[in-house]
DNA sequence: TGTACATCAGTGAACGCGCGTTCACTGATGTAC
DNA sequence: TGTACATCAGTGAACGCGCGTTCACTGATGTAC
């Protein structure tokens, strides 16, 4: 009832912005040929629902009644609301990749490797939500639903850009002799393995007595790296 | 209402089974004293749901359907849906432990924590969304919720259990000679973290080509045994 | 030993809610004349 | 340049569903006499 007042209310704001401005204010009605504007803000609206709730409150209604439109309108841009998530895992993945290549810029070899694993734990813990919605097993579902061969593959893929920041970094060290690994690939996968892990675990045992250490103590026995270099 | 159906001949079996045999062959109704054997079936019958469904699939009503009885019955165990699936946690933890010490029986040194760690993994998988539950901010959650310092405080302890079996494997191992760790603690977190971080991975990323021994990959150089003994 | 009664484990009906999804519609936008 | 019209992005009302929670109740069990 609430709700559906104040969408009223925004919705005489945006007529008349529209009537005044030409280019509304606020949230103006999309033009015909740009429909991917409110896709676009459909995605916005979940992701920030994962900022400010957990993965159970992003339903298709709130994600409507964030993004100041009527449920209904969603089904113009995607199939479900397990679509939208898709998109917002997508979107997600590419910015965890872009966070780390940021991350591994500028600095050289281990110093680089350190930084962007601290990278990674930083993304999961300033967006636990949106990190655990990631590998929270919509992969799988995503999967078994992919609608085509070519969806399959591509969703099959998904982390895997970020995945290689992470194991070049491995891969330069090695190179820059500064890390013993004889398996670079298999280091990589097992450093990222136990940042999850420690990702996972830091948000739901804050209350353990987590050693200052343990973020180093995972990349330098697993990369082969500082004190584990042999 | 196919469920009510389904439910209310469960009832009148029920009742023709204490009739006739006194100590009914199904589940009967209880006696006075024991309201513990209800509160028990309850607990089952939501582990039994998130061995073939999601924790999302774990609402009161289905509990109530799977321990055939009508939902107000819960409410005479437990405040709500929360306090059930916090007994599920407790009790699953404390079936990790002893699976893990089950594990740890028999050999020794490196082969039992090897032994260990499997067995966590094999934990992990053949109870996916059961594990899931334990770490999936349950504890976070309950912790908040925690009636009072005392629960809390039991709360905050709650798979120290477990982890205390996989301490104490490397302790052993580092007492034994057969692992180079300086500080068998933060090995053993490091260690825990990453296990975790596997179980997780390895659950929401099949399609991954997954090096075949990450495990021991993990194992030996966290705990600092076999071939990344220095 | 037999009967009357209090107890209390579990039932059955009902409630309000938010959800996903459908459908006919509205009305601003861009285009054709 | 001005008007009539087709398009289509988004609305509003409605639906059926499963959920959590409440309440008065039922009827088997154990006990007191």
């Amino acid at each position: 009832m609430y709700a559906r007042k104040h969408t009223r209310r925004i919705n005489t704001c945006k007529v008349i912005g529209v009537s005044e401005t030409k280019s509304a204010p606020v949230r103006s009605r999309n033009a015909r040929g740009d429909g991917a504007r409110l896709r676009d803000e459909i995605i916005e609206a979940a992701t920030a629902l994962l900022q400010t709730g957990t993965a159970e409150s992003v339903t298709l209604r709130a994600v409507a009644r964030e993004a100041r439109i009527t449920p209904p309108a969603i089904y113009r841009h995607f199939d479900d609301l397990d679509a939208v998530l898709r998109a917002v895992i997508d979107i997600a993945f590419d910015e965890l990749a872009a966070f780390l290549r940021e991350a591994s810029a500028g600095s050289s070899t281990v110093v680089r490797l350190r930084a962007v694993c601290h990278a990674y734990l930083d993304f999961a813990s300033e967006h636990p939500q949106r990190y655990r919605l990631m590998f929270g097993g919509v992969w799988n579902a995503a999967e078994a639903t992919a609608k085509s061969p070519e969806e399959f593959a591509a969703r099959g893929e998904i982390g895997l850009d970020a995945f290689r920041v992470l194991s070049n970094a491995v891969d330069e060290c090695v190179r820059g002799g500064e890390s013993s690994s004889e398996d670079p690939f298999g280091d990589a996968v097992a450093l990222w393995v136990a940042l999850h892990g420690l990702a996972g675990l830091r948000q739901t045992t804050p209350v353990f007595p987590w050693p200052a250490d343990v973020e180093d103590r995972l990349v330098d026995a697993l990369a082969r790296v500082g004190s584990c270099r042999r």
